[in-house]
DNA sequence: ATTAAAATATACATTGATGTATATTTTCTT
DNA sequence: AAGAAAATATACATCAATGTATATTTTAAT
């Protein structure tokens, strides 16, 4: 049973489609009316990941929840309220396990880099999403943009931390860190949506290229099952 | 008189403005009239640059250009004509160099991949603003989206062959590609407005991660020649 | 100088979004 | 069951954008 489960994720997965509640069906309601301040944002939520920022819009927002456009306004004050709303939301959840895992034990730079790498393949810590449709707002924003260069240069230290830590010298510390970071922030940017099977064989060469080490088989292991990866799993799909 | 030039340049550059025209009254008019398809054009292109997409809109273009909405129709059809000429715009300019950059000659690893780092850093050759602009506006559009896709696989697989060229073994010159791409747009998405000095500083540890090799102080040399550096107009600054 | 064309402007019709004021309905509490 | 509250709906006023039809002006060619 858990294997099937494994499988069904993956496979989710490789076709661009999310596992998490999408519907407003599977928003419990406390209460027994049909929206709530939680299902605003939710569906906000999916649109601005969809489509970006400008798909987040109340009277579209409204028709796909089948509720007035008037009823939103008794959640939130006004549109720019609900954008705020997202970029917290964004703040909290894209941010604190990223730090976490430059500061996680680790036995040597391979491992360390490798809790690192996990956490961009992992949606339940860090949503790729979240963070380009962020980026495509602070476009337009200038109060968006001061944000995420904030965020930005919090990540950037973090993983510049992790090679000093090794004993890596400062300037090579400084353009590795750039470099892991840049490399992921590309992918999110480039809207790669890969099977994992594929990404998962990239992973010892990153590893080789950003720390001059191989990971060995054990820490490849490890890495594999905190992301729930099997050979098996890939097969099946 | 060239080094002063120089040093304007730069130091524009670090402020984050354009050194190319930017305002109505630079696009030279051959004929008596305000209006041209390239003025709109251009003025479409410069909002697009600096707020994406959804700043494209006849109504504000007319307005900062002083001329009637209604005379854009005469040039473009509706505004998706002026979109698709935004995008057609891009994949001129943003393809080409980058592809020559990974063809021409050089005599070591090392060399090539500064020739290609050199397209980034210059915009007569490639425009990372645009790229960006473009990338956003993928999310709100599958076609486009289709559109970059195909762009960056084709940059990708020149950078590929540039390492197999080299002798890189086919899995790692992969990653290597990769890893080289996705720092580049990395840098684009996170919008980074460094010094040129900085920058400069940082490319020898680059060369090194993704060659294994760092440059020599001949290839150095040539590298900053070509992007007209030097330290004294550093300096300057 | 007249005329044709090229470009611009004015006016109109339409659409889709925002936000507010005012019912109306539904749910929860007692 | 009644009343208060919470949530929803209807109706209205406004705005910013698109695109078209129809003048009007400007330029260039004869």
């Amino acid at each position: 049973m858990y294997i099937f489960l494994s499988c069904v994720r993956v496979c989710a997965n490789s076709l661009g489609m999310s596992t998490r509640s999408d519907t407003l069906t599977e928003i419990e309601n406390a209460s027994g009316w049909r929206g709530s301040r939680e299902v605003w944002l939710h569906a906000a939520k999916q649109a601005f990941l969809d489509s970006g920022l400008d798909a987040v819009k109340i009277q579209p927002l409204a028709a796909s929840l089948n509720l007035s456009r008037a009823s939103f306004y008794w959640f939130f004050k006004d549109r720019k309220a609900l954008l705020d709303a997202l970029l917290e939301d964004w703040q909290a959840k894209n941010t604190g396990a990223f730090v976490a895992a430059c500061d996680a034990y680790a036995e040597s730079i391979a491992e360390a880099m490798l809790n690192l790498i996990v956490v961009f393949h992992d949606e339940d810590l860090f949503e790729p999403q979240l963070d380009f449709a962020v980026r495509g707002w602070a476009h337009q924003s200038d109060e968006v943009m001061a944000r995420v260069n904030q965020e930005d240069e919090v990540r950037l230290d973090a993983i510049k931390a992790l090679f000093l830590r090794f004993g890596f010298d400062p300037g090579t510390a400084d353009v590795r860190a750039r470099a892991v970071y840049l490399v992921q922030i590309g992918y999110i940017s480039m809207q790669v949506r890969e099977d994992q099977a594929v990404r998962m064989s990239r992973v010892p060469g990153y590893v080789q290229t950003f720390c001059d080490c191989p990971p060995t088989e054990g820490e490849l292991a490890r890495f594999h099952a905190r992301l729930k990866f099997t050979q098996m799993s890939a097969d099946r799909c």
